[in-house]
RNA sequence: UGACCCAUGGUGUAAUGGUAGCACUCCGGUUUUUGGUAUCGUCAGUCAAGGUUCGAGUCCUUGUGGGUCAACCA
């Protein structure tokens, strides 16, 4: 494996351009800005691997800075979610910051600019605002307002924030050009009067500063170098450097804000709102539903923190509009739990099988490789006995010779075990198999050196004892949606695609073994896929997710 | 009807103006006590038309297609 990789994305040939030019690479400083209003998808992860990954690679700073400028929305929930979130992938980052520790030099700043006539305190309302804001190709017209006296305008926006008006009657907004070509640049609104409890500042503050404003004074007061956020920012970035040009020290470093685009992935939404009705809606049961595409989904899920920064490292970045197969994030799992993931053996779907020439009350515990990829892994036991259940769909009565399983007078290898051939079929009175009456090769045994142990048969088969079987609930999962981008119907809702048959619940048989196991263990479940203890496991109740299952080429020669 | 952004195989992403590469997916072979893994291989791409140039995916022009922009959200 060479590590030099010698093609740089356009953030980083961005930055190279940077440093080529005289920025000293010590002023490197980036940031992970979320608004505290959800939890963290798949899409975040993009950003967080972005903005992580060019700290390690430049050895800089990066900051963990909530945007929590809107306490209708925000919650402590939410930041204690997202720290966990970004420390399970495994970043660290160098200050933990909020946009309301700046809420005063924000305030201060404000009036500074009031003073210097750019700004006044609008009483309009909204709607009165909207009219004169014009459309994106026709210019808007000036507030009656905008030419409040300094004085008269300091007045007021104190009154604002000394709570004497009331909620939406009065704003600040930054004077800038009402006939500009870019809407954000039609005297944005700075300030808004939100008579609600912070879950910082308390009560302490009502009138709160919008995202333009707080956002790039945020940079610059952390002096981030590269202020890196997702396409539909674009066109506020002349409002970006507008607001930063109102205190900009030239002493100091600018900030820059550069745009990428957002990564979607195939058969699933991940826009906080549609997650959020998802989740509120019961569609899901909740943000760490392992359906959903968030950070804590995919973690219930089973998913490891490596796969997801592999995923995202993959995927790169760029600039264009994207719709990534989730097929490459399963890829990415499942070659990472391929290397970690010890294997055992559970039997989702039983028939019985009765092995009629072994002795009855007999049993034996054989020996069992954890990990055929990992020598490391070593080795377990698990039980075998006269009855054993295996897969319903690992025998038929006949079949032609693709069919490597078990069949009528046919043989097969049980997993670490002995070589069986089934006799004969038992059935109830509506024709289905109840049980399989086999006899087994006693000098067989996987691992024995006997020549008997050497013989090649076609198939071998996962299988558990059922005297010592483990019953336990698994659930299996496929993809939430029918569409491979549900939300970009334009005639159709994007609920209208929810898969019926996103999750399937099993009653299955595991081996004993996994009685230890613990919730968010992850195991391969030989033949079948991977699948981790979720959190609903109690002492008595073992549950298991399906991670991802195995490829299956026999399943695609079926169809 | 304006401004801005984008356009490379099915998907994602590379390529100082100099051999269009990598990964996933699909398909096929080999190995295999997991029809897994591994391994080898096949198919498959520069939106279009002009222009500049010895040479264009890359630069220019026009067109086409897609996206973004008018919350007291972020």
């Amino acid at each position: 494996m060479n590590e030099e990789k010698n093609s740089l994305n356009f953030i980083e040939q961005i930055i190279e351009d940077d440093l080529a030019n005289g920025l000293a690479q010590d002023k490197l400083r980036f940031r992970f800005p979320p608004e505290p209003n959800g939890y963290l998808h798949i899409g975040h992860a993009a950003s967080i691997c972005l903005n992580f990954g060019l700290g390690l690679r430049y050895n800089a700073p990066v900051n963990l800075r909530f945007d929590d400028t809107n306490p209708a929305k925000e919650e402590q929930e939410y930041v204690d979610s997202i720290k966990h979130d970004v420390q399970w992938l495994g970043f660290t980052w160098d200050k933990e910051l909020y946009s309301s520790d700046y809420f005063q030099q924000l305030y201060d700043w404000a009036v500074e600019i009031i003073k210097n006539g750019k700004a006044y305190v609008d009483d309009q309302s909204s709607e009165e605002m909207a009219l004169q804001k014009g459309t994106p190709t026709e210019p808007g017209t000036d507030s009656k307002n905008r030419n409040r006296s300094v004085e008269e305008n300091l007045a007021l926006f104190l009154k604002m924030k000394n709570g004497d008006f009331e909620e939406g009657s009065h704003v600040l907004r930054a004077k800038i050009d009402m006939k500009h070509v870019n809407m954000h640049m039609r005297d944005p609104i700075m300030y808004r009067i939100l008579k609600r409890h912070h879950h910082r500042t308390g009560n302490d503050w009502c009138i709160y500063p919008m995202y333009d404003w707080t956002h790039g004074e945020s940079d610059y007061l952390e002096q981030i170098s590269h202020s890196i956020c997702t396409l539909e920012f674009k066109s506020h970035r002349d409002l970006y450097d507008w607001y930063i040009d109102q205190v900009y020290d030239p002493a100091k470093l600018r900030p820059k804000q550069r745009e990428f685009a957002r990564r979607n992935l195939s058969y699933t939404v991940m826009s906080k709102r549609k997650l959020l009705q998802l989740v509120e809606e019961g569609i899901v049961t909740g943000w760490d539903d392992p359906r959903m595409p968030t950070i804590s989904g995919l973690r219930r899920r089973g998913y490891t923190p490596e796969s997801i920064r592999t995923f995202s490292e993959t995927a790169g970045i760029s600039k264009r509009d994207n719709v990534t197969d989730v097929a490459l994030l399963e890829y990415c799992i499942k070659d990472d739990l391929n290397k970690t993931a010890p294997r055992v053996m559970a039997v989702l779907d039983p028939v019985k099988v009765v092995i009629t020439n072994y002795p009855k009350g007999n049993e034996e515990w054989l020996t069992a490789e954890n990990n055929q990829e990992d020598e490391s892994a070593g080795f377990r036991e698990v039980p075998f006995s006269r009855e054993i259940y295996i897969e319903k769909e690992d025998f038929r009565e006949e079949a032609n010779k693709k069919f490597f399983r078990l069949k009528l007078g046919n043989e097969v290898r049980l997993k670490n075990a002995y070589i069986i051939k089934a006799e004969s079929v038992v059935k109830d009175e509506n024709g289905e198999i109840t049980e399989i009456h086999c006899t087994y090769d006693t000098e067989s045994l996987s691992g024995s050196g006997t020549e008997a142990s050497q013989r090649k048969v076609k198939g071998t088969l996962h299988w558990v004892s059922i005297k010592h079987a483990v019953k336990a609930e698994v659930r299996v999962y496929d993809r939430l949606f029918t569409e491979e981008a549900p939300d970009s119907n334009k005639e159709k809702d994007f609920k209208d695609f929810l898969n019926p048959d996103s999750l399937t619940v099993l009653e299955a048989f595991v081996e004993p073994s996994l009685k230890e196991a613990n919730v968010l263990d992850r195991f391969q479940f030989q033949r079948l896929g991977y699948f981790c203890v979720d959190k609903d496991t109690t002492e008595f109740h073992l549950v298991f997710n399906r991670t991802v299952p195995l490829r299956d080429s026999w399943a695609k020669m079926e169809e």
